[in-house]
Parts: C-alpha cells; sequence; structure tokens
RNA sequence: GGAGAGGUAGCGAAGCUGGCCGUAACGCGCCCGACUCGAAAUCGGGUUAGGGUUAACCCCCUACGUGGGUUCGAAUCCCACCCUCUCCGCCA
C-alpha cells in the first residue's frame, strides 16, 4: 500500500454520509472520469462526482467548499475585469490627446477612483483566488471506476496469486534473526551513526543489494524498454508539489533547514517531474524511465510499527518506474507496468500476491492502484514490495506536462503512471527468509547468481 | 565566491529613448489551400496559453524568468529574487 493513504482520516469517518448517495450511472461513464478529472470544468459542472469520490476515500472535504469560493471569485472577478477594461480604453484616450495636444487630466483624475477600487477587488480576489488554489491542491484525485468499494485495507481484493507459499521442516526466522548469525546487517551500528530506522549493510548485504538493483535495472532497460536516469535526490518545493507530495505531506518527508529542499520519498518524484512545464509530442508516448535511488522517508505517524528489521526504515533503495502514457492508453499501459514489476519476482522464483486497492486505502494521486504483496515465511504472511499507480491526468495537472496530438492541435494533458521495481530492502528480505536453511544459511535464486560473482549461498562464517 | 552576458510563442530572434508592439516584426517548424500524375521547390492563408461571459461565436481580462514598485498607461523605468551561458577563483 502507499505511503500517501488517508488512514488517519480513515476512522473519523466510519459510516455513509448523506452526500454519498448513488451517482446515475450515465454520470460516472467513461467520458465523465476521463481526461477531465479535477478539472476546474469537472468542479463547476459536475460537482456530484469529486463528491462522490470524497466520500468512497473517506476523505473530509467537501465540493460546496469549492463551489463557494469559485462564485465569490467569479464575482470579483466580473467587476473587476469590467474596470480593467476601462482603465484600458482610458488609457489609451489619453495617449491619443496627449499625441494630439489635448488636455487628459479629467480622465486620469477619474482613473484614480477605478485604480483604488480594483485595488481594493483585486486584494479580496488574491485572498479568495489563495483559499481555492488549496482546495484544489488538498483535493486527492478522482478513483477510477474499475476500483472497489472499501474503506480500509481490509477491503483488497486479492487479484491473483503466484508460486508455492514455501514450506519448511523447522520453524522460519525472521530476516533480522538470520542476520544474527549471517551477519552483514547490522542495526546497532546504524543506530549509532545516525538513529533507529538506519541500518548499515556490510559485505554479503552490501554486495546482494547492489545485485538487485542492478538485475532489476538491467531487465528494465534490456526487456522492458526503459530508459535508465539518474536524478537529483533532493527537490524544491514545486517539484514536490507536483507529484502530489506537498503541500499535504510535508511532515511525512526529510526537510533541509536552511534551504527549500526535500529529501525524495521516492524516484517517482524527480521522474515524474522531469517533463514538468514542457509539451511533449505524441509520437514521444508512452515513455518509461527507471532509476535507483534512495528513498528517504519519515514514517510519521509510525511509531511501533516494523520496529526491527529492514521493513521500514528512514532511509532505503528502491527501483522505481515511471511511464507517460496518452490519456487513452494509460490503463493499458497501468497493466503492463504490474508486470514489468510481476517479473522480477518471478525472475527472483519469490511467491507473491497482487492486490487491488479499495477507494478507501488509495493514495492521494492515485486513480487505480495495484500492491504487489511478497511472501515473507518469517512473519507467515504478505508484506508490500511494489505499488503500481495509475495518476491519471491528476500529477500532469500539477506538473503541466503536456502532450501535442498527432494531427496538430491543442496539447493535452498526459497521463503519469508510477511503480516499484522493486523496493530493494525488502526484497533483500525476501531473498533471505525464502531462501533460508535449518542451518542458518540462505540459497540464493539463480537469476542473482550471477551478479553475485558465482556466490551461490550466503554462509554463516561469511563477512 | 568575483566579473560579464542573457531569460519574449514549439524553436531561433527583433522590440527595451514608456502609449500606434503581444491574436508579438523576421526566420524555422506545423496545419490548410494553389501548382503537380505524385512529391520537392515555389506561392497564398492560418498557427500562444489560462481565465471571465456565452448554447456557441463575438467580446473582455491576464501573462514578455518570478515577485514588488513608479505611472492614467510598463516587455520597456526602479528594487529584490530565481535560473542559464561565458571567463576567473576554489573544489571531489
Amino acid at each position: 500500500m502507499n505511503n500517501y493513504h488517508i488512514t488517519s482520516l480513515s476512522f473519523i469517518i466510519s459510516v455513509p454520509l448523506p452526500h454519498c448517495a448513488a451517482i446515475p450511472p450515465h454520470v460516472l461513464g467513461a467520458n465523465a472520469l476521463g481526461a477531465t478529472m479535477l478539472d476546474l470544468k469537472l468542479l463547476q459542472r459536475q460537482p456530484e462526482i469529486v463528491e462522490k469520490a470524497l466520500c468512497d476515500r473517506n476523505s473530509p472535504m467537501r465540493v460546496e467548499e469549492f463551489t463557494a469560493l469559485d462564485e465569490r471569485r467569479r464575482a470579483l472577478l466580473a467587476e473587476s475585469e469590467t474596470l480593467k477594461a476601462e482603465r484600458n480604453s482610458a488609457s489609451a484616450e489619453v495617449g491619443k490627446l496627449k499625441r494630439t495636444g489635448g488636455d487628459a487630466s479629467a480622465i486620469m483624475e477619474r482613473m484614480g477612483a477605478v485604480n483604488a477600487r480594483i485595488k481594493v477587488l483585486g486584494e479580496e480576489l488574491e485572498g479568495v483566488q489563495t483559499a481555492q488554489n488549496d482546495w484544489m491542491l488538498s483535493v486527492p484525485n478522482v478513483p477510477h471506476t474499475s476500483v472497489p468499494l472499501g474503506k480500509s485495507e481490509e477491503d483488497n481484493p486479492v487479484l491473483h496469486t503466484w508460486g508455492q507459499v514455501p514450506t519448511f521442516s523447522f520453524t522460519p526466522k525472521e530476516h533480522w534473526e538470520l542476520a544474527e548469525t549471517l551477519g552483514g546487517l547490522d542495526f546497532d551500528r546504524g543506530a549509532k551513526l545516525a538513529g533507529s530506522r538506519f541500518t548499515v549493510y556490510w559485505g554479503w548485504a552490501a554486495r546482494l543489494e547492489r545485485a538487485l538493483a542492478s538485475l532489476f535495472l538491467d531487465i528494465h532497460t534490456r526487456e522492458h524498454g526503459y530508459t535508465e536516469v539518474q536524478p537529483p535526490l533532493m527537490v524544491n518545493r514545486k517539484t514536490m508539489t507536483g507529484t502530489g507530495n506537498l503541500p499535504k505531506f510535508e511532515e511525512d518527508l526529510f526537510k533541509m533547514e536552511a534551504w527549500d529542499y526535500f529529501l525524495i520519498p521516492t524516484a517517482e518524484v524527480p521522474l515524474t517531474n522531469l517533463f514538468a512545464e514542457e509539451i511533449l509530442e505524441e509520437s514521444m508516448l508512452p515513455i518509461g524511465l527507471t532509476a535507483h535511488t534512495p528513498c528517504f522517508r519519515s514514517e510519521a505517524g509510525a511509531y511501533g510499527k516494523d520496529t526491527r528489521g529492514l521493513i521500514r526504515q528512514h532511509q532505503f533503495s528502491k527501483v522505481e518506474m515511471v511511464r507517460f502514457a496518452h490519456p487513452e492508453r494509460s490503463f493499458d499501459e497501468l497493466e503492463r507496468m504490474r508486470g514489468h514489476a510481476e517479473a522480477l519476482l518471478q525472475r527472483l522464483e519469490l511467491p507473491y500476491r497482487v492486490i487491488t486497492l479499495c477507494t478507501g486505502d488509495m493514495g492521494f494521486a492515485s486513480a487505480k492502484t495495484y500492491d504487489l504483496e511478497v511472501w515473507l515465511p518469517g512473519q507467515n504472511k504478505y508484506r508490500e514490495i511494489s505499488s503500481c499507480s495509475n495518476c491519471m491526468d491528476f500529477q500532469a495537472r500539477r506538473a503541466n506536462i503536456r502532450f501535442r496530438p498527432a494531427g496538430g492541435g491543442k496539447p493535452e494533458f498526459a497521463h503519469t503512471l508510477n511503480g516499484s521495481g522493486l523496493a530493494v530492502g525488502r526484497t533483500l528480505v525476501a531473498v533471505m527468509e525464502n531462501g533460508q536453511q535449518e542451518d542458518g544459511s540462505v540459497v540464493l535464486p539463480k537469476a542473482l547468481v550471477p551478479y553475485m560473482g558465482g556466490q551461490e549461498f550466503i554462509l554463516p562464517q561469511q563477512r
């Protein structure tokens, strides 16, 4: 599941509210939920669609807040623009009079009063527009019609499972227990150097992390058609806003104290914003980008969760996939990208399942999300290892990412997708736990052996 | 860090002694048409985005890196900031 879901709200609103009344099917047709999502026009003309989306997401926001601001804004705009038109024509008149030697003092005096009124209107308008803009930046994406309704992660249906859950003749250990004899993962020194949720990797563990990332990048670039990118690991406020991490989720991020820079919580942020404020050619689509980067998350609100081991760290590495797609093909691209993530787990022979996130569990920017969950024998359960989302035009609107249609015509917003392929630290955990033997050693998946210099096992005596 | 140059449509670029210059000169690209069997070349026309109003058109407002200021009126004058390029210094 995505880290930006609104868990804190799911227990505030636990019963269906009156405004959640059913929407007629024709209103929710593909057309209505297409490229105009969270467009000003959609909010103005079909507010009931957004209202239902907010309800399905358990969001406390109400469209009527927007509507009130929008009506006030338009009233102020109408008066202000009328006065500005008057001023423009009067100024042209002054220009003419000055050239012909006429007297313009009467007009200039009248414009003094007009300007004063424009200024007053402008100040109120600015306040209203700021409030409206804040609302727009805080409203989550509208879930796609194919997303199952639900309140929380309990309601996420399983799409399919792959592989056999392994059986052991002994009680399988968690990865941090294995590391007690295998070494490699140094939680104590990680805490000494930085604090809790930081880990030092030694020897085989450091190499395994590198091997996994290399394998993933090689498969994506050679077999799945992605272009490898090395982006900045710190980005500015505008970039964070483009993907939807700001303004709502600042507390989840690490921020530089003296600079307005943030450490990226995922490579999705720099990769998606690569084409911000740009107009692409339709022939360039779809674009696939991949990057292996560290990710930094404050994990605010995760106190007491996954405190041991590598599952939840302040710093972890991830290979990310980002795709830019034509609006008509973005859901095909989502299926394709999910396949790219699944291919990695299959290559590593790790059992997993795919779930579809329900409306109440989806991330802020997403219109539809699949989570891949890998089997962890030590925990005896499936744990998230990848999250693949179609954000449709939600991020593209924020970041202004457009493409020009092949036949010419006005630029349209592209659709953006992102997915982990995969979270490297968690994959390392899965490799350890699924490959463990009774003597505490670990058998490595065949696909990894060439990347480990021919090494097939991790043995206790290794350093 | 020092010195200088620059930021104007999809791209290049003019304007920068304030008004007749922003649906923005000029060139490229793109679209439509003419010519052609067809194409190239040539010729003619068209081609910014966002918002308000509207059934739609018309019309109106805003935008010349960003934010302020002066003025009846700012691409143009003033102030601050951001970014790019060149040279110098420093540095893995």
